[in-house]
DNA sequence: AATTCGTGGAG
DNA sequence: TCTCCAAGAAT
């Protein structure tokens, strides 16, 4: 089978063209395995010099950068990372240290409980593993803060393991591709996972997962995709269909002024630039609203993110 | 299954 | 300005 159909991208107007024109004949999706190659030849040019993608990258990097990127961009994360993994290099560095020690080294990375889910994987790793990031799918899983996308994505770039690795750009190409839809499901199904694993190359499966994570985060975005730039836009069932907007129920939003997150997010600042105790007073100053500060604080100390030190408030 | 959990850059 | 959303996980 010749993938040079795919291989070709189309130029600017021929997409609009197809745009426009809409579907003409009935629009069925394309083989599974047809994509594969087109996308792995554009990786191999397009491709992003990431720091966890050298081949000098340990194990432990790559475990690290999964952890920092769960929901937040690669720009933001160069630089924690780098810090990170000069300050610990290995798991047991890290687990050596306090947790707040890994808290407030994330900084402003967001969603520091993936900072204390890291500490303890790092634990747990010294506990299990004998300091080693273990290189099987299910032992991964059961690491704190690790689930099934992480699971895959370091058995694939650490180990050059096959599975299917879908995350929210790998969902995004399939479902445009081969389902039409300008955006996937609010969560991962049954049938997408039999599609990943379908599409999935055996032999080149860490390569893959890659090269299709990029095509999402690069070219088939979720705002202004582009296709005139996509490796295998002649294969696409949602361009076939002339890009139709996404139909259904609104995509949810997250809200955050106002939010107990926002609220939280303020304490921990205070904590995290303070080696020592925080008196109370110091943290009644950052949020106007008795009852939410103290929920958000209380909240805190539940994850484990905060702890009482007398009278006053630490990082753990 | 639906919510909750930070932060900041881009359009 | 305001909305969207970025390599998810846990509950």
């Amino acid at each position: 089978m010749s993938t040079e159909v795919y291989a070709t991208p189309m130029t600017p107007n021929e997409v609009s063209m197809a745009v426009e024109s809409g579907p003409t004949a009935a629009i069925e999706a394309p083989e599974p395995t047809a994509i594969t190659a087109p996308v792995i030849e554009w990786f191999a040019e397009n491709a992003r010099d990431l720091p966890w993608r050298r081949s000098d990258c340990s194990p432990w990097g790559v475990l690290v950068s999964e952890f920092m990127l769960q929901q937040t961009p690669v720009s933001r994360v160069l630089e924690p990372w780098r810090r990170w993994l000069d300050r610990w290099p290995t798991p047991e560095a890290l687990a050596l240290e306090p947790a707040g020690e890994a808290v407030r080294a994330w900084g402003r990375l967001g969603y520091p409980r993936r900072a204390l889910r890291l500490h303890a994987a790092a634990v747990a790793i010294g506990e299990r593993h004998d300091g080693q990031v273990p290189e099987d799918h299910a032992e991964l899983l059961a690491l704190p803060g690790v689930g099934e996308y992480t699971a895959a994505a370091v058995a694939s770039f650490a180990y050059a393991r096959a599975h299917p690795v879908l995350d929210t750009n790998v969902r995004r190409v399939l479902a445009r591709v081969f389902s039409g839809t300008e955006f996937p499901p609010p969560a991962p199904t049954v049938a997408e996972r039999a599609l990943a694993r379908r599409v999935m190359p055996e032999e080149e499966a860490a390569t893959w997962a890659a090269a299709s994570m990029e095509l999402g985060a690069l070219v088939c975005t979720a705002t202004n995709p582009r296709c005139d730039a996509c490796p295998v836009v002649q294969a696409c069932r949602w361009v076939a269909l002339g890009r139709p907007a996404h139909d259904g129920p609104p995509r949810r939003g997250q809200a955050y002024a106002g939010t107990d997150r926002q609220v939280r997010g303020l304490l921990l600042q205070v904590l995290r630039e303070h080696e020592g105790p925080v008196p109370q007073h110091r943290l009644d100053i950052v949020w106007p609203d008795a009852t939410q500060r103290a929920r958000a604080l209380e909240s805190l100390l539940a994850d484990g993110l905060v702890r009482t030190s007398g009278d006053a408030f630490r990082l753990p």
